[in-house]
DNA sequence: TGTGACACTTAGAATCTGGATT
DNA sequence: AATCCAGATTCTAAGTGTCACA
């Protein structure tokens, strides 16, 4: 695929050098596309989303209880008791919430009315077997034979080449999510006011395709028609659905690999990069904010204050009820900070305790400037647990006027901008020049958990932890009886090598030396994965690796260091971050 | 000035996979 | 060949931020 001015180049080249042998690799980049402000592409094709299998019956031998006597269930009312049933292990189906949310969908929205007048009492219901024969098939699945297992691999390879790629500008991208969302119960994150509500099964009817005009339109499954076909190329999806639990879109969009993802990462990050040639500017002004007459300047000023210093998420306001009670920092209550005066030998020092994304807990004790320390006892004064602490503060208004201070900067670029520099100071501090690679990569995890812990990035410590730390711990002791034995090997063929003179033990005595040498690398380097591994218990390194830290300044300090890449980057993050390890060299500056 | 619809990024949990170990 | 486990991938919920409209 060449355009015009590369393929007559090339013929002139070829016209100019018949005479010469030649080798020549042409590079074929993207064709620039000239697109008009806000659209997004100008040709895209696809076959539209995967659909989920339709449900299958359980067999008459398997029954459901209730109140001891079996009772065959509808198919619309066993569908979703199997889903139920399926989760039985899970903690979710102990919670209140949950099993009074699941219940009254599962009347209300599967039963017939007779099933509906006869079963009132979720613990009346006894789904042992349904459960059992849930486990059984997935230890069935688990015991299938290395042909079974392939020919379903090759199955699912099949829905991949059909569905998983799409046609974008004349390259084929890779879909993100091409498949529907199948039926199931719903599982918000933490105390979900919405937790084990019935999430239907999409249909066809449901769903809004997006391509070109001209393009060859998605076929609906057999007997079905799309709601809606539609040519929007100012946006990036290909279909679209309303999901019915909270009402919100669903959309089927690109994978992080395409173009349209990149350069839009590209992007942020040099957002983010202008923000750090007018940070100090921006520090200056909301310094000066915080002794501002107007209230709501003060309240922007120390929100803007913890946004930059903590990191902490803008905090857009939620509907009460719909969702987890969680915030970020304009939407902080009273009840969620607490003043000291004087603690553990800091003055004027502010202790965070509430729930953000992802209903994960925030805790931490930070000292705080006089300044911001007295505003926020001016904002706390007279109100109670439950009010705002921003009370004239929202975040339209914030990002209004972070904007006003420079283009594109909103509140969560500082997310972005205090992850990617600290990322780069860190590494500057932590590496050592002579540093073997197993040293650099523990540097580099200390840097990325450095960011993760400023973004608060948790995770729940792996169920399998201790004891695969222990199996670690007895691998390196196995290697350190290793060590000692092949030390004294050494000792004793230097001896044998002192007395007998000839060449033979000397070659022993080198041959034991390198022995000793391994050992030892072998032992450092578990060790090092060792202090790694434990100081990564509670910590998710991938979310800000993904989303907060420009790729390139980790692509120019591997180069810088000699680093291997892929130590760095697995393989779907090398795609994803494509764009970057083209572009940099290791002069690279965030 | 507030509000909801919309489109997109960010997030941790669940599940899968393939290579190391037994 | 079987098993185990860590890392990779998938899944989808939960955020952010913009815009049109009243």
């Amino acid at each position: 695929v060449c355009n015009h001015t590369a393929s007559i180049s090339l013929v002139h080249f070829l016209h100019f050098s018949e005479n010469l042998t030649v080798s020549f690799i042409v590079f074929v980049r993207w064709e620039e596309e000239k697109y008009e402000d806000g659209v997004k592409w100008k040709f895209l094709e696809h076959n539209g989303p995967y659909f989920p299998p339709e449900y299958q019956p359980v067999p008459d031998s398997v029954h459901f209880y209730y109140n001891g006597k079996p009772v065959k269930l509808s198919p619309s009312a066993e569908e979703v008791a199997l889903f139920f049933a399926q989760m039985l292990d899970h903690e979710y189906t102990t919670k209140k919430v949950f099993r009074e949310n699941f219940l009254k969908d599962w009347r209300m929205v599967s039963m017939t009315p007779e099933e509906r007048s006869l079963i009132k009492h979720l613990n009346k219901c006894d789904f042992g077997e349904m459960h059992a024969m849930h486990k059984a098939k997935v230890e069935a699945r688990k015991n299938m034979t290395k042909e079974e297992k392939q020919a379903v691999k090759d199955a699912n390879q099949k829905i991949v080449d059909m569905f998983g790629y799409c046609l974008l500008d004349h390259h084929k991208e890779r879909i993100g999510n091409f498949k529907i969302e199948p039926p199931g119960l719903f599982r918000g994150r933490g105390e979900h006011p919405k937790q084990g509500m019935l999430k239907k099964r999409i249909q066809p009817e449901d769903v809004i395709i997006n391509c070109s005009k001209g393009s060859r339109v998605p076929v609906p499954p057999a007997g079905h028609h799309w709601k809606e076909l539609r040519h929007d190329n100012t946006v990036t999806w290909l279909a679209s659905w309303t999901e019915n639990v909270q009402g919100s879109i669903k959309y089927i969009m690109l994978n992080a690999n395409s173009k349209l993802k990149g350069e839009k990462d590209w992007e942020k990050y040099e957002v983010a990069r202008k923000l750090k040639t007018c940070v100090d500017d921006i520090r200056y002004q909301y310094n000066q904010d915080l002794k501002s007459k107007q209230m709501s300047t003060r309240q922007r000023a120390v929100a803007l204050y913890f946004i930059d210093k903590l990191a902490l998420r803008a905090g857009n306001e939620k509907e009460e009820g719909e969702t987890a009670d969680t915030v970020g920092c304009c939407s902080l209550r009273v009840e969620h900070i607490t003043l000291h005066d004087q603690l553990e030998g800091n003055e004027c020092v502010v202790e965070f305790d509430f729930l953000g994304k992802d209903s994960i807990r925030y805790y931490n004790k930070v000292p705080v400037i006089k300044k911001v320390f007295k505003n926020l006892k001016l904002f706390m004064e007279n109100k109670e647990p439950g009010d705002d602490l921003f009370d004239r503060l929202n975040t339209q208004m914030l990002n209004k006027h972070l904007t006003s201070l420079m283009p594109g900067l909103t509140a969560k670029v500082f997310r972005t901008y205090n992850a990617s520099i600290t990322l780069q100071q860190q590494l500057k501090e932590l590496t050592n020049k002579g540093d073997n690679v197993a040293e650099m990569i523990l540097s580099y995890n200390r840097a990325n958990r450095a960011v993760a812990i400023l973004c608060n990035h948790q995770r729940a410590p792996p169920k399998t932890f201790e004891q695969s730390m222990a199996n670690l711990q007895a691998k390196i002791d196995t290697r350190k009886e290793q060590l000692t034995l092949a030390k004294s090997e050494l000792k004793q063929a230097k001896k044998e090598a002192k007395s007998k003179g000839n060449s033979d033990p000397k070659l022993l005595v080198e041959r034991k030396k390198a022995a000793v040498k391994r050992c030892e690398d072998h032992l450092l380097k578990m060790e090092l994965q060792a202090t790694d591994k434990e100081e990564n218990k509670q910590i998710a390194l991938g979310t800000s690796k993904l989303n907060y830290l420009d790729p390139r300044i980790s692509v120019a300090w591997c180069k810088k260091f000699g680093v291997p890449l892929e130590k760095i980057y697995n393989k779907s993050q090398r795609d994803k971050f494509a764009w970057a390890i083209d572009m940099t060299d290791e002069e690279f500056e965030f």
